[in-house]
DNA sequence: ACGGAATTTTGCAACGGGTGTAAAGTTCTC
DNA sequence: GAGAACTTTACACCCGTTGCAAAATTCCGT
């Protein structure tokens, strides 16, 4: 939920990002309650009472009202890298949000679990994606799309040409590792273990593929140097 | 092309084996001519002479029309880490097949890019499945059930538990190179490059991403002893 | 405040993938 | 050859998605 705000200079803009965030908050609603593939979009349309096809001009598909909120997380992550203390390496910032910080959160970034409340809505989130082909399959394409920002934030940082090869296996191994890791959260959140536990096995598959990759890289990814 | 085979015994079966292969063929060509969204599924069932219904008894989805053949493929990869020889390593096993044979064929397995015949075919195979997204993402979705199948490839092989963290991690990334590989193949024949310079390419990032996980697993994925 | 330009929303019709159902046709088994 | 088992088919329908053109709304210059 975004705040209403009063429609100041540009009614028209202001009416049109309104709009935006009913359908998009009406939708995850409705999913996160009946299923992703038990909520046809003419039912989206009619709660945010508006017409099938103002859906569509605002997302280009149904998947898109779910997966809204997720897709610029990865700055995070890529701001994790570029402000990296001095000492430290790429995939050890990486490590470090990803060991430290469990969910992904709607302003883009990562944060712990904070309440049972929390816990209960992500769970939720996660449960509802993992129930629906379409949403997992999804996931994948965003996969697809972070692989190709990292290789090309690693190919930079390193002073690398664009597509060399060893960015570009360095990107696709760490979002295989991040893969991973949100399986095993995603399992650990459906078996409904406590946040602790849940921590816990995520860390230790962060770890266990993080810890692997800085052996595997160490010849390329240096801890950065005293400016 | 499957063979046709006289009707022996089972005429129901032979039939249906028939108007399987005659499907998916039919549907191969169509897409390979036209690209795959521009070919309905109407189209293919009258090609086939077929009803629309019998495609949908006999392929869950337009893309498994398309899919087919390669689903299976990954049992070679399988067969060369069981039946790696004394003093390889499972990776060492992958590394070889993924580097010398370029191109999955149908009766599962791999081979070189034959001729030129051959090169065009496969080429145009690509550019068919690139120039779809519902093509592409296919791709993905069957990563993943290759990952999931090398997890518990690997845990078998290295007597570890079904869900053994080192297991899983080793399968996502090996799946992660060979996605990588898969792009650089597909970018390669594209440009049209010549059969050599397209097996050198795939081999330099089989290379780099295979060395770097046999240093990243050298504690784990040991050579095979001597029985 | 007014009128036209620009933009957004809407209804409508249509297309294509996919499914359920029940009838009709084919093959198998005895 | 008869009846069981299985396949194919036509038909009707649902849903996501798009194109089109009209209607409603906001913007902007005067």
């Amino acid at each position: 939920m975004q705040e209403a705000g009063v429609p100041p200079a540009g009614l028209r803009a202001w009416k049109k990002a309104r709009t935006r965030t009913t359908i998009s908050d009406v939708a995850t609603g409705l999913f996160m309650r009946d299923g992703f593939e038990a909520v046809t979009v003419a039912q989206i349309a009619a709660a945010a009472e508006v017409s099938v096809k103002t859906v569509f001009n605002y997302f280009p598909s149904k998947e898109d009202l779910f997966f809204d909120r997720v897709d610029d997380v990865i700055g995070a992550l890529v701001d994790a890298v570029v402000e990296r203390p001095v000492g430290s390496t790429m995939l050890g910032a990486l490590h470090g949000v990803l060991a430290d910080r469990i969910v992904p959160f709607d302003a883009g970034g990562w944060r712990r679990l904070r309440d049972a409340e929390d816990y209960e809505r992500f769970r939720r989130f996660l449960a509802t994606e993992e129930a629906s082909p379409a949403l997992r399959t999804r996931r994948l394409v965003v996969g697809e799309l972070w692989t190709a920002r990292l290789a090309q934030l690693f190919a930079h940082q390193l002073s690398l040409s664009n597509g060399d090869p060893r960015a570009a296996t360095l990107a696709a191994m760490v979002v295989a590792a991040m893969a991973l890791r949100a399986r095993t959260l995603s399992a650990a959140m459906a078996e409904r273990l406590s946040a602790r536990t849940v921590e816990r096995r995520v860390r230790a598959v962060v770890d266990e593929a993080f810890e692997r990759l800085a052996i595997a890289f160490a010849d390329i990814d240096l801890p950065r140097p005293p400016t």
